[in-house]
DNA sequence: ACAGTTATTATGTGCAGACATAAAAACTTG
DNA sequence: CAAGTTTTTATGTCTGCACATAATAACTGT
């Protein structure tokens, strides 16, 4: 890593093989391995099969963030947590949702949308679709100890998922709902999840004025 | 993996060690190692020492996502991508850039706006400072054929790196540069980089209305 | 000259065994 | 019984070796 970032190995480098570097350094080709590897994860280096390990030309650090579980976001900032559920109806999704869940768009889904508060104020106002066919054991569930965010995390656990960030314009709806005024910039999170190519949930996440997310790289 | 996605070990669970896997499997403890290791590093295990390895109370997936080097994003889009350097002074930066940066107010920095086009249109406008004691070099640099964050990337890797992701209304400023309505909902990235407590750049990114960001979990 | 085959090689992945380390558990002592 | 000490234990990390695999390089025959 240093002789990355004092570019002793300068980017686009080939960089000598494993077998050389546990020599240089006095220990085994495993020890070696995981180092290398690591840097490769962390987006430093590119390897190949037989090409060899070379600084990558454009060292692109990754910054990992975690999903939030709003509660406990809400809970880490030292504020009271309240949960709303706002409907609960089972009925066909607008296009938008059955193209993002892969799903015909006759198919009932259950509509969860529900609205989070830290400190008494609209925190978070989360427009969710559930497909029952992968979790059925929803459908008794009444959400009134625990939220469906929760619940699912709890009961349905999912192989891979789709998320994407964006900013949009509040609508008049979501601006009534969030107590903010029409056409703040507010904080979008699409998120849809899945479980062995069936989809499980897909859920917009619409963040009162002023949140930001941190990460670090 | 499966085991924790059929709940077959619950959340909070605690999970055999990896001796005992290791002979259930059929295979070395440090097989048994790297597999658990990936599996805390995706945040489905929690694992410390002594106390034994137990699946996670909140299993966050972690969303890794690429600090995207911009005109690499634009040409992966297939549209050409052209830069512009809009200013190049050095003075004193707002409080805003002096606190994010750790300087004192009196520091001159290198101030560096520039605006990133797609396919002719603007995509993303750049309000970058640079800390030129940590890269004195980039004084004689003239940035005709290479834009301000790539210079960075090829001459100045950093250690570290605060990023945060919000959304703001464009100010008539911003408006009038990225060519869209003030108002509009705009996401923004602000950045910090650090080599070794000493603060590298500090960049403001707009992105264009209509920018998304996506990630896989 | 060229297509097809074979050899080489750097990384990918695995094994068995060893010692290090942190934290919990058990034990001692005033 | 509380405070301090020792023991135990599960993970952390490393060594040294072996074989797998993919991609390149070298070779071959027409």
């Amino acid at each position: 890593m240093r002789r990355i970032s004092e570019r002793v190995w300068a980017p686009g480098e080939l960089i000598p093989g494993e077998v050389d570097l546990a020599q240089e350094f006095g220990c085994a080709r495993a020890t070696v391995n995981r180092a290398l590897r690591q840097l490769a994860e962390a987006g430093l280096l590119d390897r190949r099969r037989k090409g060899g390990t070379r600084v990558a030309r454009y060292p692109v650090r990754k910054a990992t963030l975690d999903i939030p579980v709003t509660r406990l976001e809400i809970e880490g900032r030292g504020v009271p947590y309240r949960h709303t559920l706002l409907n609960r109806e089972i009925c066909c999704p607008p296009d938008s949702i059955c193209e993002a869940m892969d799903v015909s768009q006759t198919t009932q889904l259950l509509h969860l949308p529900a609205l989070h508060f830290a400190d008494g104020k609209p925190f978070l106002y989360e427009d969710r679709w559930i497909n029952t066919a992968a979790v059925p054991e929803i459908q008794d569930e009444i959400f009134s100890e625990i939220n469906a965010n929760e619940w699912l995390i709890e009961h349905a656990l999912f192989s891979r998922g789709d998320i994407r960030f964006s900013a949009a314009n509040a609508t008049k709806k979501e601006a009534k709902i969030l107590q903010c005024e029409a056409e703040q910039a507010i904080f979008i999170i699409d998120r849809t999840t899945w479980n062995k190519d069936q989809s499980v949930t897909s859920v917009r996440l619409a963040y009162a004025p002023g949140f930001h997310m941190r990460s670090q790289i």
